[in-house]
DNA sequence: GTGGTCTAGACCACT
DNA sequence: GTGGTCTAGACCACA
């Protein structure tokens, strides 16, 4: 379910952050469904639960999921995500120095437009299959 | 010349090195045209000498400059930028984790196309200008 | 009857205590009138049976309710309500720190006030609309 | 400078993210003044640097105050804080509740009234203390 | 059982 | 020195 790379630049927190959004985003976990708690997902992953608190607690932040204290964490629905200008204005920042850095490394426009278009497609067939795995289930 | 943000996210010595590779590629700094001292440099931004030497460092092991004992820091050639795989695939990770976040931000893919055109066209333009603006002087 | 809000930062037996609060204190429950047994209250509001049970023990203690072994729970005389000093400071310091917080954000005295003023109509609303509705049953 | 209640229900890193708050809205903190660094907080406080960490990485979530890794955090411009929606509706809920409360312990809307008038002027003069102290300092 | 807070350490990257 | 992350415990209130 959950695949931690120690070595990653990415903290653990952020990693358990982002797949976990991808879970919500996909549709794999459902709105209201249950999240794995804390320290149920501390032992999967092997990792102390203040790290899990950390990224359930971000990803409430976020708007992706809601907290009943004594209950767990559930999915929310995607229209309680928050896209909020500072956030996206913070991609686009990324997105546009990781451009340049492509530049920098000679990378021509064509090269860089193919590069994406590859992404794009690895993104959604990653997508349709997490869907089905989902749904087979 | 230089703008560093204090307040971005984004390290002192990373901004340093991304806007030297910047003239550098550019052409504002010509082959083997000496970059600014240690002490200079870290003078004119008011940060602490070891930060830029970090910087220096990082651009010499990327083969952006080269450096001469006691003479300083020289822009290389740009067939000396090592344009190894290591950096590429992980700025495609990179790449790949932007889009994705923006995908759970709700954009469609036209949205994320049409975003990236934008940056495209406002990354040319910078460079466009830093050309002339390098040409006049 | 009821309005429970999982997704609310208030928790579950705070909310039940409020709500039967405002059933009380605005005549909807006259005095003497039995309240919902623990077991019928929380099969309606589908909660764990203790979560009502501590509400219950929580408006006693507060003189809103009182209860008779073996008959019930039994909305009390508004002159039972312990006006505490204790209820009180406390309140007025979450006013306080509220008011605060406001003002932090910006908020000047006229936009507080009008915001105060506001919220303050809309309850009375609330209160008189609730009145009539038990008259009418 | 601070003062901590470790018996209050308001959590540590909240105590301190709002006293914060207040030297910093007040102005006794001007902008682009340095906070005292996690460690340094933490000794004076005789609190845990988890515990303030906590506390000062939520006045950056909120704008308060901004971070440069190896620096430290300083004072940022009241025109970052971020007003927004979730922040105000949240704390009209709060302040709707506690004045339903006052409502239900008998408070008159006239006695209301007056208890706030006296947190508006309580508030002004602290405000104004806090001012000339750092004025004289 | 659940999440929320806290302590007492540790290691890392950056300035 | 600075903040950022993480571990390994503990205690609390709530359901």
């Amino acid at each position: 379910m959950f695949q931690l790379d120690l070595k990653s630049r990415e903290s653990i927190y952020e990693q358990i952050i982002n797949q976990m959004k991808e879970l919500i985003v996909s549709g794999v976990l459902k709105e209201d469904e249950k999240l794995p708690s804390v320290r149920e997902l501390s032992k999967i992953l092997t990792v102390n639960p203040n790290t899990v608190q950390k990224a359930y607690r971000e990803l409430e932040r976020q708007g992706y999921v809601y907290t009943v204290a004594g209950l767990g964490c559930f999915a929310a629905s995607m229209k309680d995500v928050k896209r909020d200008e500072a956030a996206i204005s913070q991609l686009t920042e990324t997105l546009r120095s990781t451009l340049r850095q492509l530049t920098y490394l000679g990378f021509t426009k064509d090269e860089t437009a193919s590069l994406l278009e590859q992404v794009f497609r690895e993104e959604q067939l990653k997508a349709e299959e997490m869907k089905k795995g989902s749904e087979r289930a």
